[in-house]
DNA sequence: GTACGATACATAGATAGTCTTGGCACACAC
DNA sequence: GTGTGTGCCAAGACTATCTATGTATCGTAC
């Protein structure tokens, strides 16, 4: 029974899940939630208002790259790349999800 | 070098750090948030502006109670006590935090 | 005697990001 | 000819956090 993921608790991590996916070679948006999705076994789904703002923000910010193509299915699409000062911003959003994320767990489950 | 949480990454998760704070005992406000700031090594903090909203909003939905008393430093303070309703949102909300940090590291942190 | 930091609560407004909903276009299967 | 999957886009609502500010008391240092 997957999607228990509901609130905003992407909040803060959907720009590094973006970017990380883009470190296994460029994609298209549709193709990227698809990704994370299959990912994580449906846990986390991104919607295609989150999904689209947020590629357009980090675009704007020289995290990603775009550059019309072609998908598999022979479709027009749009393909993201990241970027080095991207790569820069996963490897700060990574650790900052460590830290956080241990950080949470050690008050909500403790030994 | 603490505070490795800058921006709104608490969305959605602040509410069940509150909750699993008052499962040790009664605590005011202000007490809660250095508790969680001291578990967490300062890797956590929590604002006052985000502090009493939050209380406010979780009584209103019945999870938390609060009762006007002293601290121990003989000043007047709010204390909250987490409801049998709280508790059973914590547990959902901990089953909630657990799917959702497991599959965002699995994305973020491979093998 | 006053300036400062810590304790403790509270509110207003800004900010930011996600979600909802809707629309467009094409292809393929039934 | 209708539905489903692919692919993009935009407007607006929503919600929660953060910033900034205010109040008040207390202890301590100067």
């Amino acid at each position: 029974m997957p999607n228990t993921e509901p609130n905003g608790m992407l909040h803060g991590t959907l720009d590094a899940l973006i970017l990380k996916t883009l470190t296994w070679g460029a994609r298209h948006g549709y193709g990227i939630a698809r990704w994370i999705e299959d990912t994580t076994d449906e846990r986390v789904t991104v919607e295609e208002g989150s999904l689209y703002p947020a590629l357009y923000r980090m675009e704007r910010r020289g995290w990603i790259a775009a550059e019309w193509g072609t998908s598999e299915l022979g479709r027009k699409a749009k393909f993201y790349r990241i970027t080095p000062k991207g790569r820069r911003q996963l490897a700060a959003d990574i650790e900052q999800w460590s830290q956080f994320a241990a950080a949470v767990s050690k008050v909500l489950l403790p030994a």
